[in-house]
DNA sequence: CCTGACTGTCGGGTACGGTAACAGTTACCA
DNA sequence: TGGTAACTGTTACCGTACCCGACAGTCAGG
């Protein structure tokens, strides 16, 4: 589109898309995170539950790969939720070296208040859109999403900041 | 609009509007600065660079409350960006405590360039979308940016990894 | 049975973020 | 005029988080 030597539009950063994203993506992490605090969760912890509740008895291994992090992390996840009273580190049925990962009963109880919490930030967050505005961008960002090679559903800076609301 | 004591909706996070900002968000930052590290620079020292663009012989501490940082903060960018040649610090006119932050004509050869690697981003990132489509979606995203109260053109996550492309 | 590969975990080096404090300078105000 | 309070830019410091390799225990295949 634009000339391959011409220098950059002069536009500044508020109307450039990939700085709105950012600066957006930046803010709505933040004020999520600080949504959830109260329930003694992070983003990264939700997003885990989420995955752990349709399908428990995993591998800490196999729930890495899903969220493409390095099994590391995930020890540090999981701790964090186990020391929360969120899951348990049950012996592996086949694999005597593997944990299978479950849900607490705490859990279970815990998710639907946490969804709850997210469609109250996702309407906080949409509030100056109207419903169809609102689904014309929903199904804008998910095709741009499409092209970023992550997995739907894969937070991209999920290898971080586990403890910011645990303490 | 969704009953007070419900129990959240039992979407998919990659249906969920905070989550497809904070992932692309994050993805974009992250690419962005993946295309600006050839120039030494990262996207905060860029933002950085089209503040002075209009406004140069600035303070420091003017700089950082524009930016909404601390002035510690300030410090280390213009350490980066005066060690990469594109800075001066002056003794400033009037106030002898305080510095006078000018461009250099690297500077200003190296901002056209930064903002063509911007533009260009910009258009890989949008790629699944026509013109049509992106006009609306950046109205939307403005809108959105606008109640979050940051200033616009002002990053949240300006306070923080100011190093990672400098090396 | 024995070697190689895998699972979950632990310690150590390193960099980062935020706090407190500093000298130098200005502004206020009696 | 003098003296105190406030401001600028900077440094030193400390607690924390992240990245790396290494480890015991266990499985799989020849």
């Amino acid at each position: 589109m634009a000339d391959d030597l011409a220098p950059g539009t002069d536009r500044p950063l508020a109307g450039r898309a990939n700085f709105l994203l950012s600066q957006l993506g930046f803010h709505t992490a933040q004020t999520f995170a600080t949504r959830l605090a109260p329930l003694g969760i992070a983003p990264n912890h939700f997003g885990l539950l989420m995955h752990l509740e349709r399908g428990e008895g995993s591998t800490q291994q196999q729930l890495a790969d899903v969220l493409g992090i390095h099994r590391k992390v995930m020890v540090g996840l999981l701790d964090d939720l186990q020391h929360r009273g969120l899951v348990e580190r049950r012996r592996h049925p086949t694999d005597r070296r593997a944990h299978a990962i479950h849900l607490t009963d705490a859990a279970r109880a815990l998710l639907p208040r946490a969804r709850r919490i997210a469609d109250q930030h996702e309407d906080e967050i949409l509030t100056p859109l109207d419903a169809d505005e609102r689904g014309h961008l929903i199904a804008a960002l998910q095709r741009l999403a499409e092209r970023t090679g992550h997995p739907a559903g894969v937070h991209p800076g999920l290898q971080s900041s586990a403890r910011s609301a645990t303490r």
